[in-house]
DNA sequence: ATAGAAGTTTAAGTTAACTTTAGATCAAGG
DNA sequence: CCTTGATCTAAAGTTAACTTAAACTTCTAT
């Protein structure tokens, strides 16, 4: 038993946890939309934030760096167990995917690197003869936009 | 003088240049719009792409793939030689600064593949402690979205 | 000559991820 | 009590980069 009862207040409110996370209250809100957080309801209405949203919000703000967008973070949020706080290998679990994803990511930001020298530089940055353009990264077109010369974006 | 004179004509239609470099006509007349590429018009109106055109549509995806947003790429076109069909210096002027900007993008993701392991994976993903939520990491807050524990992001 | 493919324009729609606005209500300090 | 700052909801606005639709016109091949 603690010899100082000095307990923090068990929720928090909005301002709070935007303070403390550096997402604006809109976008928490928004977050809660979306399902992606939960509050409950002071007597007045005023979102009370449980303190470990925090740690979720971190989750989805690292998630999106690297690329994942909220519909996929959801998907992730969902996977965590119901009714019990998530344990450290319950977040594991969820992010033990995303190495490859990172590294995919790399892989191809260092294709372009070369293609910057080797190709705009050289003046073969033609669409017939610039490697770049080869048939092996012309796979993935899903969605709008020009994805033809450079491979699909892996979620950046 | 070549001995046989089986000429490309001078210019191409909007769905060769589609057809060639794999971006929708659509977009190609947005980036008409937008004064990324230039035709010259049929009698009928059709539009007559000079066959530089693919180059410099190359260079506007790769420059995309790597993170610049068109208004960013129209800038660097800007930056061309009026009259003349650019060279591969001129080209290289050009891309000589992407390194860098690469490169950071790189470090970041790297940044973050650490942290997978080191902050979700250990659990101390507590918006306190985390070490990618050090001040150094808050600096450029430019924009709408939650850019604070991990570093703005440079364009991607 | 005629069908069907390809082009044209303008305007509006799309998606993601939020922000902003408006009009009210709530909470805390003096 | 009163003022100031924080919250609330709902709906509309924002930005980037295109796409889609509608209503025609033009080319091309048979």
């Amino acid at each position: 038993m603690p010899g100082f009862p000095i307990r923090l207040p068990r929720t928090i409110t909005i301002g709070e946890v935007a303070r403390r996370s550096g997402v604006a209250a809109s976008a928490l809100r928004f977050y809660e939309d979306r399902g992606l957080i939960a509050s409950e309801r002071a007597g007045s209405g005023h979102r009370r934030f449980p303190r470990h949203v925090l740690r979720r919000i971190a989750f989805i703000v690292f998630a999106q760096r690297i690329g994942l967008t909220l519909d996929e973070i959801g998907a992730e949020l969902g996977k965590l167990p119901q009714g019990r706080t998530p344990t450290r290998a319950d977040w594991r679990r969820l992010s033990s995917g995303w190495s490859g994803r990172i590294d995919a990511r790399i892989a191809e930001l260092q294709r372009l690197k070369s293609g910057l020298t080797e190709c705009i530089g050289c003046g073969c940055l033609s669409l017939e003869r610039c490697r770049l353009a080869n048939p092996a990264d012309r796979a993935g077109i899903n969605g709008p936009g020009a994805r033809y010369w450079l491979g699909d974006r892996p979620g950046s």
